[in-house]
RNA sequence: GGGCGCAUAGCUCAGUGGUAGAGCACUCGCCUUACAAGCGAGAGGCCGUAGGUUCGAAACCUACUGCGCCCA
């Protein structure tokens, strides 16, 4: 007794299988019994692959018409009866030859049923026979003739072409995968059995021959021959793809001057499918030729698959997926482009969704408006320099009239540039896309742009930078100005090279328009050294003095900011402070700058302290014109006291310890003992700050009236004839 | 079943032994003369759990839990 859901393939049925521990059938292995409607002697076999729990623990074993029982028919030597031609007609001989499958299942069945031969039925019943996944059809397997390659050798070579470094795939960690599948690899089935696709090469003769035709060989002609029907596997014909597509077999100019490629860019998902394949291919068509290592590329670079916002694979059922054409309707194609390669860590999916294409989009804006700002300030690349693809740092200004914030940004510009370019040779678009990012918006805009400004626009004297006003005569105007506008123009320049692969279109209409240069397409690179010319940029990196210094402004600015911001001063209100103790510090060039871009004033002689901020070794005692939030001066103070307090006791709790003091790199200790000494400092000092704050907060409401009424009408028109303690010059 | 990978801020992810980071989202204040698609300030994490190695672990080792991927 068997169960089954395809009652027809019995026709085809070779044996009946049983577990071979099974006790209730042991007896009766080696068995023949007589299969029904067909009157076929078949034995019973005992295989293991037959659940015993299932059905009744006997199957029913049709080896032509189905992959498990293949199997076990191969383990048995049991014939395989083909009883169904492509379209799914029966064609074994009887009363049901020439019914469809579909006709042939009932059919057989009343044939059973009037037989006395069915038991019990039992519907509906899941099944796991296959459908086509286009057009639904339910798939029957059934037994033909495939041809496959034999890749041992084949296969051999391209796990050792990547081993020796003949190739390399990144990131590493890939290569594994790779490994795992070329070396352990089964021979290949290459037919399939498609309308379109090269055709299998064979050729049957009318006397049985089977002829494998190659390239360059004749095709057999003459009464009879016929070619194979099926096609080659998708596979077969990609793997082609690195010198088919350049003339092969044909020694051609092209394959000479373009086999090998230098960069194969994919998905990790296909690392088997085709990469495998091509090396497969194109170390064996091409051995013997050049290269003489005949490997079809010298990288790959892998990267990952497009996901949702929250990590998840798009598909059409999950109703996540975007029309990237929408986006870059919207977004622009850069900001599509930029959101890609934002994300693109080697061989890491990447998660995107319209928001951060929106953030991308809102960088190229950023960037536009960057290079707006320079041009109406009046930057002007020197298009002269750029038709031999020279360098615009042919104008920079003399390194001794470079304040120390040109100096940093050109530092820093430097650096940057040397990451980048790392990054890009490593494939590691994503830490290259976020290391632009930053440079161009955190650094060049935000802080050089600003500390630009009163510089261009002549507002309040910068206190440094080189000959000063009125220039040298006959040569270039190295006024402050003009430097300024000098470096601007070759930092952005350089910026827009830079960025140019992750956003080509922005950059092409900005660089052309700021440099007047013929395309950024064609530009050199920036750190290039080629044809004699030198980037003379690098000479500049690194200036530690320089970052030192706008490192100090950035965080003392910060700290001014954050008082301005608790107490609610308006961004643009000008406050009157004093500055003490600035003169000991790297700070010392900077007071003018610092005021213009913090907006403090000098103090006029009705100067009345509301607040004392101290940051950089910087003492500010600012007037907020006897208007003192103290609670909210209070908080801030309390906040930093805990900060400082919580950094004494980490770093008190670690030199406590005597195995650290006394195992630990003498630097690291060294440095745990400097910021304890920094962090009682910090805590003496908020301590006072807030006893004194205690102090004065009566004495200020007692003074309040007299001292707003007094301050602020004597200082209003005084204010800038106090500048000159920012006179130090700072370059030298 | 076999193999591999991943668990870090609300979301997506960087971070290879010495002070936890970014983008977006969030809170507060600002139309400050490049930019409100912006500016300034801020909040938010016992780095999956349990052990181990180490002076010191988000990181290295082991187990566990959860989630993915590949298997022609």
């Amino acid at each position: 007794m068997v169960a089954t859901t395809r009652v027809e393939t019995m026709l085809g049925d070779t044996a009946v299988a049983v577990h071979p521990d099974d006790p209730r059938y042991g007896h009766l292995v080696g068995l023949q019994i007589e299969l029904p409607l067909t009157g076929r002697r078949i034995p019973i076999v005992a295989d293991p692959h037959v659940d015993p729990e299932f059905g009744t623990g006997a199957v029913k074993v049709t080896p032509a018409h189905d992959p498990d029982d293949f199997e076990i028919g191969r383990r048995h030597d049991l014939p395989s009866l083909v009883i169904m031609d492509e379209r799914g007609v029966v064609t074994a001989a009887g009363p049901f030859q020439g019914l469809d499958r579909f006709e042939a299942r009932p059919a057989v069945l009343a044939a059973l049923r009037a037989d006395g031969r069915v038991v019990a039925e039992r519907r509906p019943y899941v099944h796991a026979v296959g459908h086509c996944s286009r057009c639904g059809t339910t798939v029957e397997p059934r037994l033909s003739l495939q041809w496959f390659v034999k890749v041992g050798p084949l296969a051999k070579a391209a796990g050792d072409a990547v081993r020796d470094g003949r190739v390399r795939i990144y990131p590493q960690e890939m290569a594994a995968r790779y490994f795992d599948w070329v070396d352990d690899m089964h021979d290949w089935c290459i037919s399939r059995q498609l309308w379109w696709g090269h055709r299998i090469p064979i050729w049957y003769g009318p006397d049985g021959e089977v002829a494998c035709v190659g390239p360059g060989d004749p095709i057999p002609s003459g009464e009879g021959w016929r070619q194979d029907p099926d096609v080659l596997d998708t596979w077969f014909s990609s793997g082609l793809w690195p010198f088919s597509t350049l003339g092969w077999p044909d020694d051609t100019p092209d394959l000479r001057a373009f086999y090998p490629t230098s960069v194969l860019v994919t998905g990790y998902d296909i690392l088997f499918f085709w990469v495998a394949r091509m090396m497969l291919f194109g170390l064996y068509a091409m051995a013997g030729r050049p290269p003489a290592d005949a490997v079809p590329f010298r990288q790959v670079a892998l990267h990952g698959l497009v996901r949702d916002q929250f990590g998840k694979k798009m598909s059409k059922t999950r109703g996540n997926t975007v029309d990237p054409l929408d986006w870059i309707d919207r977004f622009g194609a850069d900001a599509t482009r930029f959101t890609l390669a934002r994300g693109a860590t080697p061989g890491g999916d990447v998660a995107v969704s319209e928001d951060w294409v929106a953030g991308a989009r809102n960088f190229c804006n950023k960037l536009w408006n960057a290079v707006r700002f320079a041009q109406l300030n009046g930057v002007r690349g020197d298009s002269a320099g750029h038709g031999a693809g020279d360098w615009l740092a042919g104008g920079l200004p003399p390194p001794e009239s470079l304040t120390a914030v040109d100096r940093w940004i050109l530092s820093r510009l430097a650096t940057v540039t040397a990451e980048v370019d790392a990054l890009f040779e490593q494939f590691e678009f994503a830490k290259a896309a976020d290391a632009l990012y930053h440079f161009a918006w955190d650094e060049v805009c935000d802080w050089y742009l600003e500390l630009a400004k009163p510089v261009l626009t002549g507002d309040g004297r910068t206190g440094d930078g080189g000959t000063g006003d009125g220039g040298t005569g006959d040569g270039p105007d190295d006024s402050a100005a003009s430097v300024t506008r000098r470096v601007l123009a070759e930092v952005l320049d350089r910026l827009l090279r830079l960025i140019h692969p992750l956003l080509p279109f922005v950059t092409e209409e900005l660089w052309t328009a700021l440099t007047g240069g013929e395309s950024v397409v064609v530009a050199r690179w920036p750190g290039q050294v080629a044809d004699g010319v030198t980037d003379p940029l690098p000479a500049l990196a690194t200036d530690h003095a320089a970052e030192t210094e706008i490192s100090a402004l950035m965080r003392l600015a910060t700290e001014v900011r954050r008082f301005r911001s608790d107490q609610g001063l308006r961004p643009g209100q000008q406050v009157p402070a004093r500055l003490t103790g600035i003169g000991a510090t790297p700070l010392a060039a900077h007071e003018a700058r610092i005021r213009a871009l913090l907006r403090l004033a000098e103090p006029g002689p009705g100067f009345s302290p509301t607040a004392t901020l101290e940051a950089q070794d910087v003492t500010i005692e600012v007037d907020t014109a006897a208007r003192l939030d103290v609670e909210a001066e209070r908080k801030r103070l309390a906040k930093d006291l805990a900060a400082a307090q919580a950094e004494v006791d980490g770093t008190e709790l670690k030199l406590a310890n005597a195995d650290f003091v006394e195992r630990a790199p003498a630097a690291v200790v060294d440095k745990n003992r400097s910021r304890l000494a920094a962090a009682q400092q910090e805590v003496a000092r908020l301590t006072e700050r807030i006893a004194a704050l205690s102090g004065t907060a009566a004495g200020t409401a007692a003074s309040a009236g007299t001292a707003a009424s007094a301050g602020t009408a004597a200082s209003a028109g005084t204010a800038a004839s106090a500048g000159t303690a920012s006179g130090a010059d700072e370059p030298g």
